[in-house]
DNA sequence: GGAGCATATACGTGTCAAGGGATATACGGA
DNA sequence: TCCGTATATCCCTTGACACGTATATGCTCC
Protein backbone atom coordinates (compact mmCIF):
# COMPACT_ATOMS: atom_id res chain seq x y z
CA UNK A 1 0.00 0.00 0.00
CA UNK A 2 2.61 2.49 0.70
CA UNK A 3 4.47 1.23 -1.92
CA UNK A 4 1.84 2.88 -4.37
CA UNK A 5 1.54 6.18 -3.10
CA UNK A 6 5.55 5.98 -3.07
CA UNK A 7 5.50 7.15 -6.92
CA UNK A 8 5.32 10.56 -7.42
CA UNK A 9 3.27 10.58 -10.46
CA UNK A 10 0.70 8.35 -9.07
CA UNK A 11 0.55 10.99 -5.88
CA UNK A 12 -0.27 13.56 -8.35
CA UNK A 13 -2.74 11.40 -10.08
CA UNK A 14 -4.19 10.92 -6.44
CA UNK A 15 -4.28 14.66 -5.70
CA UNK A 16 -6.02 15.28 -9.24
CA UNK A 17 -8.61 13.02 -8.21
CA UNK A 18 -9.68 14.93 -5.11
CA UNK A 19 -11.30 17.29 -6.95
CA UNK A 20 -13.54 15.25 -8.68
CA UNK A 21 -13.41 12.19 -10.81
CA UNK A 22 -11.62 12.70 -14.02
CA UNK A 23 -11.49 10.82 -17.35
CA UNK A 24 -7.83 8.80 -18.83
CA UNK A 25 -7.54 11.57 -20.98
CA UNK A 26 -7.98 14.86 -18.71
CA UNK A 27 -5.36 13.20 -16.45
CA UNK A 28 -3.02 12.72 -19.50
CA UNK A 29 -3.61 16.27 -20.44
CA UNK A 30 -3.25 17.72 -17.07
CA UNK A 31 -0.38 16.10 -15.90
CA UNK A 32 1.46 15.93 -19.04
CA UNK A 33 1.95 12.14 -19.26
CA UNK A 34 2.04 10.04 -21.71
CA UNK A 35 -1.58 8.06 -22.04
CA UNK A 36 -0.22 4.48 -21.66
CA UNK A 37 1.69 5.45 -18.48
CA UNK A 38 -1.82 6.95 -16.64
CA UNK A 39 -3.33 3.78 -17.99
CA UNK A 40 -0.79 2.25 -16.21
CA UNK A 41 -0.57 3.98 -13.11
CA UNK A 42 -4.29 4.19 -12.77
CA UNK A 43 -4.18 0.36 -12.77
CA UNK A 44 -2.20 0.14 -10.38
CA UNK A 45 -4.32 2.26 -8.18
CA UNK A 46 -6.91 0.36 -8.89
CA UNK A 47 -5.81 -2.88 -7.98
CA UNK A 48 -4.59 -1.71 -4.53
CA UNK A 49 -8.55 0.00 -3.96
CA UNK A 50 -7.18 3.80 -4.63
CA UNK A 51 -9.61 4.39 -7.28
CA UNK A 52 -12.33 2.80 -8.70
CA UNK A 53 -13.33 3.70 -12.72
CA UNK A 54 -17.25 3.80 -14.53
CA UNK A 55 -17.79 3.68 -17.49
CA UNK A 56 -18.93 6.26 -19.88
CA UNK A 57 -18.94 5.47 -23.69
CA UNK A 58 -15.12 5.01 -24.71
CA UNK A 59 -14.24 7.18 -21.37
CA UNK A 60 -13.72 5.75 -18.16
CA UNK A 61 -14.04 7.91 -15.36
CA UNK A 62 -11.74 7.47 -12.45
CA UNK A 63 -13.13 8.49 -8.54
CA UNK A 64 -11.09 7.88 -5.24
CA UNK A 65 -12.22 5.27 -2.90
CA UNK A 66 -11.85 6.21 0.82
CA UNK A 67 -10.60 2.85 2.56
CA UNK A 68 -6.70 2.77 1.72
CA UNK A 69 -6.47 6.36 2.77
CA UNK A 70 -7.96 5.25 5.93
CA UNK A 71 -5.49 2.60 6.20
CA UNK A 72 -2.47 4.84 6.08
CA UNK A 73 -4.50 7.05 8.75
CA UNK A 74 -4.27 4.05 11.14
CA UNK A 75 -0.86 3.20 10.36
CA UNK A 76 0.10 7.16 11.30
CA UNK A 77 -1.90 6.92 14.52
CA UNK A 78 0.76 5.77 16.75
CA UNK A 79 2.91 7.68 16.07
CA UNK A 80 0.52 10.59 16.20
CA UNK A 81 0.11 10.33 19.09
CA UNK A 82 4.09 10.25 19.78
CA UNK A 83 4.44 13.43 18.03
CA UNK A 84 1.90 15.12 19.79
CA UNK A 85 3.91 14.42 23.42
CA UNK A 86 6.44 15.99 21.52
CA UNK A 87 4.35 19.39 20.45
CA UNK A 88 3.24 19.57 24.70
CA UNK A 89 6.40 19.43 26.02
CA UNK A 90 7.63 22.14 23.80
CA UNK A 91 4.41 23.79 24.74
CA UNK A 92 5.27 23.52 28.51
CA UNK A 93 8.90 24.46 27.65
CA UNK A 94 7.52 27.28 25.89
CA UNK A 95 5.50 27.97 29.16
CA UNK A 96 8.50 28.05 31.02
CA UNK A 97 9.98 30.71 28.88
CA UNK A 98 7.04 32.63 29.32
CA UNK A 99 7.26 32.24 33.21
CA UNK A 100 11.03 33.38 33.63
CA UNK A 101 9.96 36.43 31.08
CA UNK A 102 7.51 37.38 33.79
CA UNK A 103 9.91 37.34 36.47
CA UNK A 104 12.50 38.81 34.51
CA UNK A 105 11.51 42.40 33.51
CA UNK A 106 14.65 43.30 32.55
CA UNK A 107 12.72 42.81 29.13
CA UNK A 108 15.97 42.04 27.00
CA UNK A 109 13.78 41.75 23.72
CA UNK A 110 13.81 38.10 22.86
CA UNK A 111 11.33 35.66 21.16
CA UNK A 112 7.98 37.64 20.74
CA UNK A 113 4.81 34.93 22.33
CA UNK A 114 2.10 35.00 20.33
CA UNK A 115 0.67 31.42 21.18
CA UNK A 116 -2.74 30.91 22.45
CA UNK A 117 -3.61 28.87 25.09
CA UNK A 118 -6.35 25.38 24.81
CA UNK B 1 9.60 10.64 1.40
CA UNK B 2 7.07 8.38 1.07
CA UNK B 3 9.86 6.19 -0.46
CA UNK B 4 11.39 5.78 3.01
CA UNK B 5 8.24 4.05 4.51
CA UNK B 6 7.07 1.91 1.55
CA UNK B 7 10.41 -0.45 2.97
CA UNK B 8 8.67 -3.09 5.60
CA UNK B 9 11.57 -3.77 7.59
CA UNK B 10 11.61 0.38 8.09
CA UNK B 11 8.40 0.48 8.92
CA UNK B 12 9.29 -2.49 11.12
CA UNK B 13 11.68 0.07 12.98
CA UNK B 14 9.51 2.87 13.25
CA UNK B 15 7.23 1.26 14.67
CA UNK B 16 9.57 -0.20 17.27
CA UNK B 17 10.96 3.24 18.47
CA UNK B 18 7.54 4.36 19.12
CA UNK B 19 7.49 2.48 22.46
CA UNK B 20 10.66 3.70 23.04
CA UNK B 21 14.77 4.75 21.79
CA UNK B 22 16.39 1.07 21.35
CA UNK B 23 20.11 0.62 20.25
CA UNK B 24 20.51 -1.08 17.15
CA UNK B 25 21.55 -4.32 18.62
CA UNK B 26 17.90 -4.32 20.35
CA UNK B 27 16.62 -3.69 17.00
CA UNK B 28 18.81 -6.40 15.29
CA UNK B 29 17.51 -8.91 17.91
CA UNK B 30 14.15 -8.27 18.08
CA UNK B 31 13.41 -7.74 14.36
CA UNK B 32 16.09 -11.00 13.70
CA UNK B 33 17.58 -8.85 10.85
CA UNK B 34 21.41 -8.70 10.24
CA UNK B 35 23.06 -5.81 12.29
CA UNK B 36 24.73 -4.20 8.89
CA UNK B 37 21.11 -4.14 7.44
CA UNK B 38 19.79 -2.51 10.81
CA UNK B 39 22.47 0.12 10.27
CA UNK B 40 21.89 0.72 6.82
CA UNK B 41 18.20 1.42 7.17
CA UNK B 42 18.68 3.35 10.11
CA UNK B 43 21.08 5.29 7.46
CA UNK B 44 18.61 6.16 5.21
CA UNK B 45 16.01 6.95 8.44
CA UNK B 46 18.31 9.14 10.17
CA UNK B 47 18.57 10.96 6.39
CA UNK B 48 15.26 11.25 6.08
CA UNK B 49 14.98 12.58 9.39
CA UNK B 50 12.96 10.10 10.91
CA UNK B 51 15.23 9.42 13.33
CA UNK B 52 18.15 10.87 15.38
CA UNK B 53 20.62 8.79 17.36
CA UNK B 54 23.04 9.93 20.69
CA UNK B 55 26.23 8.29 21.37
CA UNK B 56 25.90 6.00 24.14
CA UNK B 57 29.66 4.70 24.45
CA UNK B 58 29.71 1.85 22.11
CA UNK B 59 26.21 1.96 21.46
CA UNK B 60 24.00 4.35 19.46
CA UNK B 61 20.30 5.00 20.76
CA UNK B 62 17.84 5.75 18.07
CA UNK B 63 14.70 7.62 18.71
CA UNK B 64 11.85 8.58 16.58
CA UNK B 65 11.68 12.86 15.03
CA UNK B 66 8.05 13.99 14.51
CA UNK B 67 8.35 15.68 11.77
CA UNK B 68 7.91 13.85 9.00
CA UNK B 69 5.37 12.02 9.86
CA UNK B 70 3.41 15.50 9.90
CA UNK B 71 4.72 15.83 6.86
CA UNK B 72 2.57 12.53 5.91
CA UNK B 73 -0.31 13.80 8.27
CA UNK B 74 0.02 16.99 5.83
CA UNK B 75 -0.12 15.01 2.95
CA UNK B 76 -2.86 12.89 3.97
CA UNK B 77 -5.12 15.98 4.97
CA UNK B 78 -6.79 16.24 2.07
CA UNK B 79 -8.16 13.08 1.31
CA UNK B 80 -9.23 12.92 5.07
CA UNK B 81 -11.71 15.73 4.06
CA UNK B 82 -12.55 13.90 1.18
CA UNK B 83 -13.16 10.18 2.85
CA UNK B 84 -15.53 11.60 5.73
CA UNK B 85 -17.48 13.20 3.34
CA UNK B 86 -18.33 9.50 2.48
CA UNK B 87 -18.58 8.82 5.93
CA UNK B 88 -20.74 10.94 5.96
CA UNK B 89 -23.16 10.32 3.42
CA UNK B 90 -23.36 6.51 5.27
CA UNK B 91 -24.22 7.85 7.89
CA UNK B 92 -27.32 9.75 5.91
CA UNK B 93 -27.76 6.57 4.39
CA UNK B 94 -28.22 4.77 7.60
CA UNK B 95 -30.28 7.45 9.35
CA UNK B 96 -32.65 7.51 6.27
CA UNK B 97 -32.94 3.54 6.80
CA UNK B 98 -33.63 4.76 10.64
CA UNK B 99 -36.11 6.61 9.45
CA UNK B 100 -37.58 3.88 6.87
CA UNK B 101 -37.19 1.28 10.13
CA UNK B 102 -39.52 4.14 12.57
CA UNK B 103 -42.11 4.80 9.59
CA UNK B 104 -42.47 0.84 8.49
CA UNK B 105 -43.34 -1.08 12.09
CA UNK B 106 -43.41 -4.62 10.06
CA UNK B 107 -40.30 -4.93 11.56
CA UNK B 108 -38.50 -7.07 9.10
CA UNK B 109 -35.60 -7.95 11.60
CA UNK B 110 -32.72 -6.53 9.59
CA UNK B 111 -29.32 -5.23 10.61
CA UNK B 112 -29.05 -3.93 14.08
CA UNK B 113 -28.31 -0.33 14.61
CA UNK B 114 -25.88 0.37 16.97
CA UNK B 115 -24.45 3.79 16.02
CA UNK B 116 -23.60 6.54 18.39
CA UNK B 117 -24.89 10.08 17.59
CA UNK B 118 -22.30 12.91 17.34
C1' DG C 1 -19.41 -1.57 -41.55
C1' DG C 2 -15.53 1.61 -41.64
C1' DA C 3 -13.09 5.74 -39.69
C1' DG C 4 -11.46 7.89 -35.62
C1' DC C 5 -10.98 8.54 -30.88
C1' DA C 6 -10.27 6.73 -26.01
C1' DT C 7 -8.16 3.43 -23.26
C1' DA C 8 -5.64 -0.80 -22.19
C1' DT C 9 -1.94 -4.12 -22.73
C1' DA C 10 2.68 -6.17 -24.32
C1' DC C 11 7.50 -5.88 -24.67
C1' DG C 12 12.20 -4.23 -24.14
C1' DT C 13 15.42 -1.36 -21.55
C1' DG C 14 17.65 1.10 -17.94
C1' DT C 15 17.91 2.42 -13.24
C1' DC C 16 17.89 2.00 -8.51
C1' DA C 17 17.73 0.04 -4.23
C1' DA C 18 17.46 -4.02 -1.09
C1' DG C 19 19.94 -7.89 0.54
C1' DG C 20 24.15 -10.60 1.84
C1' DG C 21 28.67 -10.88 3.24
C1' DA C 22 33.18 -9.17 4.36
C1' DT C 23 35.52 -5.65 6.45
C1' DA C 24 36.56 -1.21 8.73
C1' DT C 25 36.11 1.93 12.77
C1' DA C 26 35.36 3.00 17.56
C1' DC C 27 34.94 2.18 22.31
C1' DG C 28 35.48 -0.22 26.96
C1' DG C 29 37.69 -3.49 29.93
C1' DA C 30 41.48 -6.61 31.42
C1' DT D 1 48.16 -2.61 24.80
C1' DC D 2 45.34 -6.35 23.29
C1' DC D 3 40.66 -8.32 22.98
C1' DG D 4 35.79 -8.34 22.48
C1' DT D 5 31.74 -5.91 21.51
C1' DA D 6 28.97 -2.51 18.93
C1' DT D 7 28.16 -0.16 14.83
C1' DA D 8 29.10 1.55 10.23
C1' DT D 9 30.56 1.15 5.47
C1' DC D 10 31.96 -1.20 1.09
C1' DC D 11 31.22 -4.38 -2.82
C1' DC D 12 28.45 -7.23 -5.49
C1' DT D 13 24.40 -9.44 -7.19
C1' DT D 14 19.65 -9.62 -8.18
C1' DG D 15 15.06 -8.29 -8.68
C1' DA D 16 11.51 -4.94 -9.23
C1' DC D 17 9.64 -1.20 -11.37
C1' DA D 18 9.15 3.01 -14.14
C1' DC D 19 9.33 4.59 -18.70
C1' DG D 20 8.84 4.58 -23.86
C1' DT D 21 7.17 2.59 -28.02
C1' DA D 22 4.23 -0.22 -30.44
C1' DT D 23 0.04 -2.51 -30.72
C1' DA D 24 -4.54 -4.27 -29.36
C1' DT D 25 -9.40 -3.61 -27.81
C1' DG D 26 -13.59 -1.14 -27.66
C1' DC D 27 -16.96 2.41 -28.51
C1' DT D 28 -19.37 6.22 -31.33
C1' DC D 29 -20.81 8.30 -35.26
C1' DC D 30 -21.29 8.69 -40.19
Amino acid sequence: MFEIIAEPNRRAILSLLVSSQQSVGEIERELRMPQPMVSKHLRVLRDAGFVESTVDAQRRLYRLKPEPFQEVDAWLAPFRRFWSVHVDALERHLDRMDHMDHMDQSSTPTKKKTRGRR
